[in-house]
DNA sequence: ACAATAGTGTCTATTAGACATTATCGA
DNA sequence: TCGATAATGTCTAATAGACACTATTGT
Protein backbone atom coordinates (compact mmCIF):
# COMPACT_ATOMS: atom_id res chain seq x y z
CA UNK A 1 0.00 0.00 0.00
CA UNK A 2 2.41 2.97 0.76
CA UNK A 3 3.88 3.59 -2.03
CA UNK A 4 6.13 6.43 -2.30
CA UNK A 5 5.22 10.11 -2.44
CA UNK A 6 4.53 11.51 -5.83
CA UNK A 7 5.71 15.28 -5.04
CA UNK A 8 7.05 16.73 -8.32
CA UNK A 9 4.45 19.59 -8.16
CA UNK A 10 2.45 18.31 -5.39
CA UNK A 11 3.90 21.02 -3.18
CA UNK A 12 0.59 23.31 -1.59
CA UNK A 13 0.62 26.82 -3.74
CA UNK A 14 2.33 29.16 -1.54
CA UNK A 15 0.65 32.02 -3.50
CA UNK A 16 -2.36 32.82 -2.25
CA UNK A 17 -5.07 30.99 -4.13
CA UNK A 18 -8.82 32.60 -4.19
CA UNK A 19 -11.36 31.31 -1.59
CA UNK A 20 -13.65 28.87 -2.80
CA UNK A 21 -17.24 29.96 -3.18
CA UNK A 22 -19.15 28.85 -0.13
CA UNK A 23 -22.90 27.82 -0.09
CA UNK A 24 -25.82 26.11 1.37
CA UNK A 25 -28.69 24.53 -0.28
CA UNK A 26 -31.57 22.59 1.06
CA UNK A 27 -33.46 19.91 -0.17
CA UNK A 28 -37.31 20.26 1.30
CA UNK A 29 -39.50 17.65 1.42
CA UNK A 30 -43.40 16.72 2.08
CA UNK A 31 -45.91 14.40 1.54
CA UNK A 32 -49.06 15.55 -0.07
CA UNK A 33 -51.66 13.50 -1.25
CA UNK A 34 -49.88 10.33 -0.03
CA UNK A 35 -46.73 11.39 -2.39
CA UNK A 36 -43.46 12.47 -1.92
CA UNK A 37 -42.73 16.17 -3.24
CA UNK A 38 -39.75 18.63 -3.42
CA UNK A 39 -39.41 22.19 -3.10
CA UNK A 40 -37.90 23.61 -6.30
CA UNK A 41 -37.28 27.17 -7.54
CA UNK A 42 -37.21 28.75 -10.55
CA UNK A 43 -34.41 30.93 -11.30
CA UNK A 44 -34.13 34.00 -12.74
CA UNK A 45 -34.40 34.21 -16.67
CA UNK A 46 -31.49 36.21 -18.34
CA UNK A 47 -29.96 37.59 -15.38
CA UNK A 48 -26.40 37.23 -16.11
CA UNK A 49 -26.39 34.37 -13.58
CA UNK A 50 -25.42 30.76 -14.10
CA UNK A 51 -28.41 28.27 -15.24
CA UNK A 52 -30.87 31.26 -15.91
CA UNK A 53 -34.69 30.22 -16.46
CA UNK A 54 -33.49 26.51 -14.83
CA UNK A 55 -34.79 24.79 -11.74
CA UNK A 56 -32.65 24.19 -8.98
CA UNK A 57 -32.49 23.71 -5.30
CA UNK A 58 -33.23 26.35 -2.88
CA UNK A 59 -30.17 27.99 -0.88
CA UNK A 60 -27.18 30.05 -2.16
CA UNK A 61 -24.27 32.42 -0.75
CA UNK A 62 -23.13 32.10 3.11
CA UNK A 63 -23.69 35.33 4.41
CA UNK A 64 -21.16 35.29 7.05
CA UNK A 65 -22.90 38.96 8.15
CA UNK A 66 -25.98 37.53 8.26
CA UNK A 67 -25.82 33.37 9.09
CA UNK A 68 -24.37 32.61 12.75
CA UNK A 69 -23.14 28.96 11.14
CA UNK A 70 -24.16 26.72 8.30
CA UNK A 71 -27.43 25.08 9.65
CA UNK A 72 -28.41 28.83 10.24
CA UNK A 73 -28.19 29.72 6.64
CA UNK A 74 -29.94 26.60 5.56
CA UNK A 75 -32.81 28.06 8.07
CA UNK A 76 -32.87 30.84 6.40
CA UNK A 77 -33.29 29.84 3.30
CA UNK A 78 -35.49 27.28 4.58
CA UNK A 79 -37.81 30.27 5.87
CA UNK A 80 -36.94 32.56 2.78
CA UNK A 81 -39.02 30.30 0.83
CA UNK A 82 -41.53 28.52 2.77
CA UNK A 83 -42.27 30.66 5.60
CA UNK A 84 -41.65 28.14 8.19
CA UNK A 85 -39.29 27.30 10.83
CA UNK A 86 -37.42 23.94 10.56
CA UNK A 87 -39.17 20.93 12.82
CA UNK A 88 -36.15 18.59 11.37
CA UNK A 89 -32.94 19.84 9.69
CA UNK A 90 -30.20 17.46 9.09
CA UNK A 91 -27.14 18.12 7.22
CA UNK A 92 -26.73 15.95 4.52
CA UNK A 93 -22.92 16.53 3.36
CA UNK A 94 -20.91 18.64 1.26
CA UNK A 95 -20.20 18.69 -2.54
CA UNK A 96 -17.03 20.51 -3.17
CA UNK A 97 -15.11 21.03 -6.59
CA UNK A 98 -13.68 22.94 -9.96
CA UNK A 99 -16.45 22.25 -12.00
CA UNK A 100 -20.06 22.24 -10.46
CA UNK A 101 -20.22 25.99 -10.63
CA UNK A 102 -19.18 27.56 -13.49
CA UNK A 103 -18.36 30.61 -11.33
CA UNK A 104 -15.46 28.69 -9.88
CA UNK A 105 -14.69 26.41 -7.43
CA UNK A 106 -17.21 26.09 -4.63
CA UNK A 107 -18.50 23.98 -2.23
CA UNK A 108 -22.01 23.81 -0.60
CA UNK A 109 -23.29 21.96 2.36
CA UNK A 110 -26.50 20.52 1.88
CA UNK A 111 -29.37 19.98 4.59
CA UNK A 112 -32.37 18.35 3.63
CA UNK A 113 -35.74 18.49 5.93
CA UNK A 114 -39.10 17.33 6.14
CA UNK A 115 -42.20 19.29 5.90
CA UNK A 116 -45.86 18.26 7.39
CA UNK A 117 -48.46 19.44 4.87
CA UNK A 118 -49.62 21.62 6.83
CA UNK A 119 -46.40 23.62 6.78
CA UNK A 120 -45.59 22.73 3.08
CA UNK A 121 -48.77 25.06 2.19
CA UNK A 122 -46.53 27.94 0.06
CA UNK A 123 -47.83 31.68 0.22
CA UNK A 124 -48.82 31.50 3.11
CA UNK A 125 -45.24 33.14 4.51
CA UNK A 126 -42.95 32.47 1.53
CA UNK A 127 -42.75 34.08 -1.40
CA UNK A 128 -44.73 31.95 -3.67
CA UNK A 129 -43.83 33.03 -7.33
CA UNK A 130 -41.03 30.98 -8.93
CA UNK A 131 -41.37 28.32 -5.78
CA UNK A 132 -43.09 24.95 -6.47
CA UNK A 133 -43.28 21.78 -5.39
CA UNK A 134 -42.47 18.71 -7.66
CA UNK A 135 -43.32 15.25 -6.96
CA UNK A 136 -41.20 12.34 -6.71
CA UNK A 137 -42.66 9.76 -8.60
CA UNK A 138 -40.14 7.14 -10.25
CA UNK A 139 -36.18 6.55 -9.89
CA UNK A 140 -35.65 9.01 -12.39
CA UNK A 141 -35.06 12.34 -10.56
CA UNK A 142 -35.48 15.48 -12.43
CA UNK A 143 -32.00 15.41 -14.11
CA UNK A 144 -32.50 18.80 -15.81
CA UNK A 145 -31.75 20.90 -12.48
CA UNK A 146 -28.84 23.44 -12.35
CA UNK A 147 -25.54 22.78 -11.43
CA UNK A 148 -25.07 19.25 -9.90
CA UNK A 149 -28.57 19.55 -8.09
CA UNK A 150 -29.98 16.15 -9.44
CA UNK A 151 -27.18 14.62 -7.68
CA UNK A 152 -28.00 16.13 -4.21
CA UNK A 153 -31.21 15.43 -4.25
CA UNK A 154 -30.50 12.06 -5.50
CA UNK A 155 -28.20 11.80 -2.40
CA UNK A 156 -31.15 13.24 0.00
CA UNK A 157 -33.41 10.70 -1.79
CA UNK A 158 -31.16 7.73 -0.77
CA UNK A 159 -30.57 9.00 2.74
CA UNK A 160 -34.28 9.53 3.28
CA UNK A 161 -35.62 6.35 2.21
CA UNK A 162 -32.36 4.36 4.06
CA UNK A 163 -33.16 6.31 7.09
CA UNK A 164 -37.12 5.75 6.90
CA UNK A 165 -36.07 1.97 7.75
CA UNK A 166 -34.92 2.39 11.06
CA UNK A 167 -35.44 5.81 12.40
CA UNK A 168 -39.16 8.24 13.28
CA UNK A 169 -38.50 10.26 10.18
CA UNK A 170 -41.52 9.91 8.79
CA UNK A 171 -42.58 11.66 11.75
CA UNK A 172 -42.08 14.86 10.80
CA UNK A 173 -44.10 14.32 7.95
CA UNK A 174 -47.43 14.01 9.25
CA UNK A 175 -49.71 16.93 11.18
CA UNK A 176 -48.70 17.51 14.82
CA UNK A 177 -51.72 15.50 15.73
CA UNK A 178 -51.90 11.83 13.73
CA UNK A 179 -53.57 8.57 13.78
CA UNK A 180 -51.44 5.22 13.59
CA UNK A 181 -52.75 4.50 10.12
CA UNK A 182 -51.99 7.65 8.99
CA UNK A 183 -48.47 7.62 10.15
CA UNK A 184 -48.04 4.16 8.53
CA UNK A 185 -48.86 5.70 5.04
CA UNK A 186 -46.03 8.54 5.57
CA UNK A 187 -43.61 5.42 5.97
CA UNK A 188 -45.12 3.59 2.96
CA UNK A 189 -45.00 6.46 0.82
CA UNK A 190 -41.07 7.10 1.79
CA UNK A 191 -40.62 3.22 1.36
CA UNK A 192 -42.40 2.88 -1.87
CA UNK A 193 -44.27 -0.81 -0.56
CA UNK A 194 -46.66 -1.55 2.13
CA UNK A 195 -46.21 -2.46 6.17
CA UNK A 196 -47.88 -4.84 7.89
CA UNK A 197 -50.18 -2.66 10.61
CA UNK A 198 -49.68 -5.07 13.32
CA UNK A 199 -45.70 -5.13 12.99
CA UNK A 200 -45.78 -1.66 12.40
CA UNK A 201 -47.68 -0.67 15.48
CA UNK A 202 -46.20 -2.74 17.72
CA UNK A 203 -42.59 -1.24 16.26
CA UNK A 204 -43.58 2.67 16.90
CA UNK A 205 -45.42 1.93 20.40
CA UNK A 206 -43.00 -0.39 21.95
CA UNK A 207 -39.92 1.81 20.72
CA UNK A 208 -41.85 4.96 22.57
CA UNK A 209 -41.91 6.97 19.61
CA UNK A 210 -45.47 8.14 19.73
CA UNK A 211 -47.96 8.34 22.88
CA UNK A 212 -51.42 8.54 22.16
CA UNK A 213 -53.37 12.06 23.09
CA UNK A 214 -56.91 12.84 23.88
CA UNK A 215 -59.17 12.70 21.30
CA UNK A 216 -59.78 10.34 17.78
CA UNK A 217 -60.36 11.30 14.08
CA UNK A 218 -63.65 10.44 13.61
CA UNK A 219 -64.96 9.48 10.21
CA UNK A 220 -67.31 7.30 8.36
CA UNK A 221 -65.90 4.67 10.17
CA UNK A 222 -64.34 3.97 13.75
CA UNK A 223 -62.65 6.69 15.02
CA UNK A 224 -59.06 5.82 15.00
CA UNK A 225 -56.83 7.47 18.46
CA UNK A 226 -54.93 10.09 17.81
CA UNK A 227 -51.32 10.33 18.87
CA UNK A 228 -47.99 12.86 18.88
CA UNK A 229 -44.84 12.89 19.01
CA UNK A 230 -43.39 11.85 22.47
CA UNK A 231 -40.40 13.81 22.05
CA UNK A 232 -40.30 15.78 18.44
CA UNK A 233 -36.85 17.36 19.36
CA UNK A 234 -35.28 13.92 19.04
CA UNK A 235 -35.09 11.20 16.24
CA UNK A 236 -35.90 8.15 17.42
CA UNK A 237 -33.32 4.67 16.16
CA UNK A 238 -35.50 1.72 16.12
CA UNK A 239 -32.59 -1.62 16.18
CA UNK A 240 -33.60 -2.91 13.06
CA UNK A 241 -34.61 -2.38 9.92
CA UNK A 242 -38.39 -3.33 8.24
CA UNK A 243 -37.34 -6.46 6.55
CA UNK A 244 -37.27 -6.34 2.64
CA UNK A 245 -39.95 -7.27 0.95
CA UNK A 246 -40.58 -10.98 0.06
CA UNK A 247 -38.77 -12.12 -3.19
CA UNK B 1 -24.22 28.94 19.92
CA UNK B 2 -23.60 32.28 18.50
CA UNK B 3 -27.12 34.26 18.54
CA UNK B 4 -28.73 36.94 17.07
CA UNK B 5 -27.73 38.27 13.99
CA UNK B 6 -25.56 41.45 14.01
CA UNK B 7 -27.32 43.29 11.01
CA UNK B 8 -31.03 44.66 11.72
CA UNK B 9 -32.60 43.55 8.40
CA UNK B 10 -32.50 40.05 7.67
CA UNK B 11 -31.67 41.67 3.94
CA UNK B 12 -29.10 39.25 2.64
CA UNK B 13 -25.91 41.84 1.86
CA UNK B 14 -25.55 43.57 -1.63
CA UNK B 15 -21.82 44.76 -0.88
CA UNK B 16 -19.44 41.18 -1.68
CA UNK B 17 -18.41 39.96 1.49
CA UNK B 18 -15.40 38.60 1.65
CA UNK B 19 -15.47 34.75 1.30
CA UNK B 20 -14.91 32.02 4.53
CA UNK B 21 -11.74 29.94 4.49
CA UNK B 22 -12.39 26.20 3.12
CA UNK B 23 -10.32 23.42 5.18
CA UNK B 24 -10.66 19.81 5.25
CA UNK B 25 -9.88 17.81 8.27
CA UNK B 26 -9.19 13.86 8.46
CA UNK B 27 -9.98 12.33 11.39
CA UNK B 28 -7.32 9.00 11.08
CA UNK B 29 -8.14 6.08 13.42
CA UNK B 30 -6.56 2.87 13.92
CA UNK B 31 -6.06 0.12 16.52
CA UNK B 32 -2.92 -0.74 17.75
CA UNK B 33 -2.61 -3.35 20.73
CA UNK B 34 -6.30 -3.68 20.85
CA UNK B 35 -6.42 0.00 21.45
CA UNK B 36 -8.34 2.63 19.35
CA UNK B 37 -5.86 5.27 18.48
CA UNK B 38 -6.25 8.93 16.67
CA UNK B 39 -3.59 10.77 14.48
CA UNK B 40 -3.01 14.26 15.90
CA UNK B 41 -0.38 16.87 14.37
CA UNK B 42 1.76 19.22 16.48
CA UNK B 43 0.89 22.91 15.63
CA UNK B 44 4.75 24.92 14.64
CA UNK B 45 5.40 26.65 17.59
CA UNK B 46 5.61 30.77 17.29
CA UNK B 47 4.77 30.59 13.26
CA UNK B 48 2.12 33.72 13.70
CA UNK B 49 -0.61 30.86 12.79
CA UNK B 50 -3.34 30.29 15.76
CA UNK B 51 -2.97 27.66 18.04
CA UNK B 52 0.99 27.38 17.47
CA UNK B 53 2.07 24.74 19.39
CA UNK B 54 -1.01 22.44 20.34
CA UNK B 55 -2.10 19.87 18.86
CA UNK B 56 -4.72 19.28 15.68
CA UNK B 57 -6.26 17.01 13.27
CA UNK B 58 -4.15 16.94 10.57
CA UNK B 59 -5.69 18.75 7.87
CA UNK B 60 -5.71 22.34 6.40
CA UNK B 61 -6.89 25.16 3.66
CA UNK B 62 -8.29 23.60 0.45
CA UNK B 63 -6.18 24.17 -2.26
CA UNK B 64 -8.09 24.91 -5.44
CA UNK B 65 -4.98 24.48 -7.79
CA UNK B 66 -4.78 21.17 -6.62
CA UNK B 67 -7.54 19.49 -4.95
CA UNK B 68 -9.72 17.98 -7.62
CA UNK B 69 -12.58 18.04 -4.94
CA UNK B 70 -12.92 17.42 -1.35
CA UNK B 71 -12.41 14.15 -1.29
CA UNK B 72 -9.13 14.51 -2.69
CA UNK B 73 -7.93 17.28 -0.69
CA UNK B 74 -8.53 14.64 2.30
CA UNK B 75 -6.54 11.93 0.36
CA UNK B 76 -3.80 14.02 0.33
CA UNK B 77 -3.50 15.08 3.52
CA UNK B 78 -3.98 11.19 4.59
CA UNK B 79 -0.86 10.89 2.14
CA UNK B 80 1.15 13.37 3.56
CA UNK B 81 1.00 12.42 6.89
CA UNK B 82 0.92 8.47 6.90
CA UNK B 83 2.00 8.03 3.29
CA UNK B 84 -0.58 5.24 2.48
CA UNK B 85 -3.86 5.68 0.51
CA UNK B 86 -7.48 5.15 2.21
CA UNK B 87 -8.84 2.04 2.12
CA UNK B 88 -12.08 3.75 3.31
CA UNK B 89 -12.97 7.33 3.59
CA UNK B 90 -16.01 8.58 5.07
CA UNK B 91 -17.34 12.05 4.73
CA UNK B 92 -18.39 12.99 8.21
CA UNK B 93 -19.59 16.35 7.74
CA UNK B 94 -19.45 19.68 7.72
CA UNK B 95 -18.46 22.99 10.43
CA UNK B 96 -18.32 26.71 9.82
CA UNK B 97 -19.13 29.37 11.93
CA UNK B 98 -17.46 32.47 12.04
CA UNK B 99 -15.74 31.86 15.64
CA UNK B 100 -13.75 28.78 15.03
CA UNK B 101 -11.05 29.77 13.48
CA UNK B 102 -9.45 32.95 14.56
CA UNK B 103 -8.51 34.12 10.93
CA UNK B 104 -12.29 34.47 10.39
CA UNK B 105 -15.71 32.79 9.14
CA UNK B 106 -14.71 29.29 7.86
CA UNK B 107 -15.93 25.89 7.18
CA UNK B 108 -14.07 23.00 7.53
CA UNK B 109 -15.46 19.67 5.85
CA UNK B 110 -14.36 16.44 8.00
CA UNK B 111 -13.53 12.93 6.69
CA UNK B 112 -12.53 10.07 8.83
CA UNK B 113 -10.72 6.89 7.92
CA UNK B 114 -9.48 3.20 9.36
CA UNK B 115 -6.26 1.88 9.00
CA UNK B 116 -4.51 -1.05 9.90
CA UNK B 117 -2.20 -1.04 12.34
CA UNK B 118 0.21 -1.96 9.32
CA UNK B 119 -0.68 1.33 7.54
CA UNK B 120 -0.63 3.10 10.64
CA UNK B 121 3.49 2.25 10.73
CA UNK B 122 4.21 6.10 10.79
CA UNK B 123 7.73 6.99 9.29
CA UNK B 124 7.38 4.38 6.18
CA UNK B 125 5.84 7.50 4.29
CA UNK B 126 4.49 9.96 6.15
CA UNK B 127 6.37 12.88 7.67
CA UNK B 128 6.74 11.29 11.33
CA UNK B 129 8.09 14.43 12.86
CA UNK B 130 5.45 16.69 14.52
CA UNK B 131 3.03 13.44 14.19
CA UNK B 132 1.84 11.22 16.48
CA UNK B 133 -0.69 8.54 17.76
CA UNK B 134 -3.34 9.25 20.50
CA UNK B 135 -5.05 6.54 22.74
CA UNK B 136 -8.33 6.72 22.66
CA UNK B 137 -9.18 5.86 26.37
CA UNK B 138 -11.93 7.58 28.42
CA UNK B 139 -14.67 9.03 27.17
CA UNK B 140 -13.39 12.41 27.49
CA UNK B 141 -11.31 12.97 24.11
CA UNK B 142 -8.48 15.49 24.74
CA UNK B 143 -10.03 18.62 25.35
CA UNK B 144 -6.89 20.29 24.60
CA UNK B 145 -7.17 20.04 20.39
CA UNK B 146 -6.59 23.44 18.37
CA UNK B 147 -9.98 25.08 16.58
CA UNK B 148 -12.77 22.64 17.76
CA UNK B 149 -10.88 19.72 16.68
CA UNK B 150 -12.17 18.45 20.18
CA UNK B 151 -16.10 18.91 18.74
CA UNK B 152 -14.90 17.16 15.18
CA UNK B 153 -12.95 14.31 17.34
CA UNK B 154 -15.92 13.81 19.57
CA UNK B 155 -18.10 13.90 16.56
CA UNK B 156 -16.23 11.05 14.72
CA UNK B 157 -16.02 8.65 17.61
CA UNK B 158 -19.95 9.18 17.87
CA UNK B 159 -19.90 8.26 14.19
CA UNK B 160 -17.57 5.02 14.50
CA UNK B 161 -18.65 3.84 17.77
CA UNK B 162 -22.83 4.12 16.19
CA UNK B 163 -21.81 2.35 12.59
CA UNK B 164 -19.86 -0.67 14.21
CA UNK B 165 -22.91 -1.47 15.93
CA UNK B 166 -24.08 -2.49 12.14
CA UNK B 167 -21.67 -2.29 9.27
CA UNK B 168 -18.58 -3.95 8.79
CA UNK B 169 -16.23 -0.76 9.40
CA UNK B 170 -14.10 -2.71 11.76
CA UNK B 171 -13.17 -4.76 8.35
CA UNK B 172 -10.78 -1.72 8.07
CA UNK B 173 -8.88 -2.09 11.34
CA UNK B 174 -7.43 -5.32 10.60
CA UNK B 175 -4.76 -6.45 8.05
CA UNK B 176 -6.06 -7.56 4.86
CA UNK B 177 -5.73 -11.62 6.04
CA UNK B 178 -7.10 -11.97 9.58
CA UNK B 179 -8.49 -14.24 11.75
CA UNK B 180 -12.57 -14.05 13.22
CA UNK B 181 -10.87 -13.67 16.31
CA UNK B 182 -9.06 -11.12 15.18
CA UNK B 183 -12.04 -9.39 13.71
CA UNK B 184 -14.06 -9.82 16.99
CA UNK B 185 -11.83 -8.14 18.83
CA UNK B 186 -11.57 -5.39 16.45
CA UNK B 187 -15.51 -4.89 17.11
CA UNK B 188 -15.01 -4.96 20.89
CA UNK B 189 -12.31 -2.55 21.13
CA UNK B 190 -14.62 -0.25 19.35
CA UNK B 191 -17.56 -0.85 20.90
CA UNK B 192 -16.19 -0.88 24.10
CA UNK B 193 -18.21 -4.08 25.39
CA UNK B 194 -17.52 -8.25 24.50
CA UNK B 195 -19.60 -9.85 21.97
CA UNK B 196 -20.84 -13.41 21.83
CA UNK B 197 -18.43 -15.66 20.10
CA UNK B 198 -20.98 -17.78 18.09
CA UNK B 199 -23.28 -14.42 17.18
CA UNK B 200 -20.75 -12.65 15.66
CA UNK B 201 -19.51 -15.65 13.32
CA UNK B 202 -23.04 -16.13 12.15
CA UNK B 203 -23.51 -12.32 11.48
CA UNK B 204 -20.54 -11.40 9.51
CA UNK B 205 -20.43 -14.83 7.59
CA UNK B 206 -24.39 -14.90 6.47
CA UNK B 207 -23.68 -11.53 5.73
CA UNK B 208 -21.25 -12.33 3.06
CA UNK B 209 -18.68 -9.63 4.69
CA UNK B 210 -15.94 -12.18 4.84
CA UNK B 211 -14.64 -15.05 3.07
CA UNK B 212 -11.89 -17.45 3.53
CA UNK B 213 -8.76 -18.04 2.11
CA UNK B 214 -5.85 -20.89 1.91
CA UNK B 215 -4.11 -20.23 4.94
CA UNK B 216 -4.05 -20.65 8.81
CA UNK B 217 -2.66 -18.44 11.33
CA UNK B 218 -0.39 -20.55 13.41
CA UNK B 219 0.25 -20.44 17.02
CA UNK B 220 0.23 -21.80 20.29
CA UNK B 221 -2.92 -23.83 19.64
CA UNK B 222 -5.62 -24.93 17.33
CA UNK B 223 -4.53 -22.72 14.22
CA UNK B 224 -7.40 -20.28 12.97
CA UNK B 225 -8.58 -19.75 9.41
CA UNK B 226 -7.60 -16.64 7.30
CA UNK B 227 -10.32 -14.83 5.81
CA UNK B 228 -10.49 -11.52 3.68
CA UNK B 229 -13.21 -8.93 3.45
CA UNK B 230 -15.15 -10.21 0.11
CA UNK B 231 -15.54 -6.97 -1.33
CA UNK B 232 -13.41 -4.69 0.46
CA UNK B 233 -14.26 -1.23 -1.75
CA UNK B 234 -18.29 -2.06 -0.06
CA UNK B 235 -19.27 -1.44 3.60
CA UNK B 236 -21.57 -3.96 4.82
CA UNK B 237 -24.49 -3.00 5.90
CA UNK B 238 -26.06 -5.86 8.79
CA UNK B 239 -29.87 -5.40 9.20
CA UNK B 240 -29.44 -5.51 12.98
CA UNK B 241 -27.71 -3.79 15.55
CA UNK B 242 -25.97 -5.66 18.18
CA UNK B 243 -27.80 -6.01 21.32
CA UNK B 244 -27.31 -3.60 23.77
CA UNK B 245 -25.29 -5.32 26.66
CA UNK B 246 -28.43 -6.92 29.49
CA UNK B 247 -28.41 -4.52 32.37
C1' DA C 1 -2.38 -35.63 28.94
C1' DC C 2 -3.17 -30.81 29.35
C1' DA C 3 -3.88 -25.96 28.42
C1' DA C 4 -5.66 -22.86 25.29
C1' DT C 5 -8.03 -21.23 21.62
C1' DA C 6 -10.98 -22.45 17.32
C1' DG C 7 -15.21 -23.70 15.86
C1' DT C 8 -20.04 -25.80 16.24
C1' DG C 9 -24.47 -27.14 18.24
C1' DT C 10 -28.48 -26.57 21.34
C1' DC C 11 -31.79 -24.05 23.68
C1' DT C 12 -34.39 -19.88 24.68
C1' DA C 13 -36.16 -15.24 24.19
C1' DT C 14 -37.46 -11.74 21.13
C1' DT C 15 -39.75 -9.95 17.39
C1' DA C 16 -41.24 -9.27 12.51
C1' DG C 17 -44.55 -10.98 9.25
C1' DA C 18 -48.81 -13.17 7.94
C1' DC C 19 -53.34 -13.46 8.83
C1' DA C 20 -57.50 -14.03 11.49
C1' DT C 21 -60.59 -11.95 14.70
C1' DT C 22 -62.90 -8.54 17.29
C1' DA C 23 -64.33 -3.53 17.99
C1' DT C 24 -66.68 0.68 16.77
C1' DC C 25 -68.27 3.98 14.11
C1' DG C 26 -71.82 6.12 10.05
C1' DA C 27 -75.37 5.26 6.95
C1' DT D 1 -77.68 -4.64 9.58
C1' DC D 2 -73.86 -3.65 6.76
C1' DG D 3 -69.58 -1.77 5.14
C1' DA D 4 -65.34 0.03 6.39
C1' DT D 5 -61.57 0.88 9.07
C1' DA D 6 -59.37 0.46 13.87
C1' DA D 7 -57.24 -2.42 16.98
C1' DT D 8 -55.78 -6.78 18.84
C1' DG D 9 -54.61 -11.72 19.05
C1' DT D 10 -52.47 -16.04 17.27
C1' DC D 11 -49.18 -18.57 14.91
C1' DT D 12 -44.77 -19.11 12.51
C1' DA D 13 -40.11 -18.06 10.94
C1' DA D 14 -35.80 -15.96 11.76
C1' DT D 15 -32.15 -14.84 14.60
C1' DA D 16 -29.39 -13.01 18.61
C1' DG D 17 -27.69 -14.37 23.04
C1' DA D 18 -26.22 -17.71 26.37
C1' DC D 19 -23.67 -21.53 27.02
C1' DA D 20 -22.23 -26.15 26.44
C1' DC D 21 -19.61 -29.05 23.75
C1' DT D 22 -16.23 -30.71 20.32
C1' DA D 23 -11.82 -29.97 17.55
C1' DT D 24 -6.97 -29.15 16.99
C1' DT D 25 -2.79 -27.42 17.91
C1' DG D 26 1.98 -26.96 21.02
C1' DT D 27 4.28 -28.42 25.02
Amino acid sequence: MPSAPVRPSRTPSKTALPRPLVLVDVVIFTLRDGRLEVLLMKRAAASGEPFADAWALPGGVVDTGLDADLAACARRTLRAKTGVDAPYLEQLGSWGNALRDPRGWSVTTVYFTLLSAADADLGAGGNAVDVGWCPIDSERVRPDLAFDHAVLLAAALQRLRSKVEYTSLPGYLVPAEFTLSELQHAYESVLGRPLEKSAFRTRVLSAGMVEPIDGVRAGPTRPAQLYRLARPAELVFFPRTFNPPRE
